[in-house]
DNA sequence: ATTAATTTTAAATAGTTGTTTAAATTAATT
DNA sequence: AATTAATTTAAACAACTATTTAAAATTAAT
């Protein structure tokens, strides 16, 4: 047998005409297709915006296999939105984690935002709209919240207005200012676009002076001179 | 016949046993109150959200009069949604506009977006959320978006960099700046809310610091010091 | 007062929605 | 190889969707 390894991930294999091999193709699991499918339609259209028919179409797989696996649609809908919510905090409270200086960490969260958004444009605006419309039923028993009130940042932040090298700010009140103003641009990038009659270039490079312009704002303030 | 004018707009009108007089009751028109019907559901659930049924019932109206008055809710909804656009860009314009200094247009920017927030919290996240999903069918021929570059602060940015008192930045780098920290924490305000553990009445106060810090941080980072 | 236009109504349209069924197929276990 | 379990299928379900119809009720015009 023959194996040759492709570049999209796909394992053909040549079986000679006279060997008795047998080949078990292990495709992904059907449950995971239906979860990944739905995942991107979810952050495409919202909820309300999707139907189960999306799904199964998405998937390739038979309508009924959506309530097989994961019962109803909104049942589906809470799993990938609790995964959804979890990446979007891990990484974050990661960063905040790290052992660096509060500047660098300050810069850190910002390329991170700013990556986030160009890869994945669809996730936060999705987030706030789907807490916005029904908070109560999105945040089950989700304690991970908490943590960045433990977070190395929040230590540092503290030390730093002890020996007055920063501003009195509370943490809840200098993290938002962190991620407001490179997630706002791209939140609204469409409006953007329009006001100030941008190319998807030009935004790109408006978008990098944002996050230059907001790095340097927010350290000034911050961060007290001698 | 007398006339009393009552609080919440209503006129009640005694007529004398005897008056010859007729009262022609101008109520409000059926039009009207399905479109603000239909802006008060559209709002909070958004497009895909809304039934015509949910906007008939708001309105107190039959079901086929939707329709029959606006032909469809697709139509509907782009008339209602190229008011609110208008609103808030008009809105944001004349203040824009207003013959002050720079520092008290900056902290006017951000009172009026903090009260609108307050006032009509769905509304910007159902701007964002509606162009999001589907960003061409919104935008039909608003030229009014271009006034912005003809503003009076934009001017006066220009002169401010021009005499060295400003900080060299671009009209669609700051305008963001302003609106994006104030709009965020209220956009995520649920989120908020169960990060850091905040009640009703905490979240109103630690809005009104995060103005505070905003309206600082902005000013700190434009105007240059001599 | 009669006619014409407008507005409102209940009912029906055809299509879509989330979900279920029961049979067919495939896989796992004995 | 036979039996059991798990998966997939096509078809159906009732409820709901946006929209239309045609008749009724109301208002305006003559």
């Amino acid at each position: 047998m023959i194996i040759n390894q492709q570049k999209n991930g796909l394992i053909i294999c040549r079986i000679l005409p006279n060997s008795d091999l047998k080949v078990k193709c292990v495709t992904e699991k059907s449950e995971d297709k239906i979860k990944e499918a739905a995942r991107r339609i979810f952050l495409k259209k919202g909820f309300d915006g999707t139907t189960s028919r999306d799904i199964a179409r998405e998937a390739d797989m038979n309508i009924a296999l959506t309530n097989y696996y994961f019962r109803s649609k909104e049942k589906l809908f809470l799993e990938i939105f609790k995964d959804i919510l979890e990446l979007y905090f891990q990484n974050m409270v990661s960063i905040l984690n790290k052992p660096v200086d509060i500047k660098t960490k300050i810069s850190d969260m910002i390329e991170n935002d700013f990556k986030m958004m160009n890869e994945e444009p669809d996730l936060v605006i999705f987030i706030m709209n789907e807490i916005h419309k029904e908070p109560e039923r999105l945040f089950p028993d989700l304690t991970f919240f908490k943590q960045i009130r433990s977070t190395l940042f929040c230590k540092q932040l503290n030390e730093g207005i002890a020996n007055g090298t920063l501003r009195q700010v509370h943490i809840e009140n200098i993290i938002p200012l962190i991620k407001s103003c490179v997630e706002f641009i791209f939140l609204g990038k469409h409006i953007h676009k329009k006001i100030y009659g941008m190319s998807e270039e030009e935004f790109n490079r408006y978008a990098q002076e944002q996050k230059e312009h907001v790095k340097a704002m927010i350290c000034n303030y911050l961060i007290l001179e001698g």
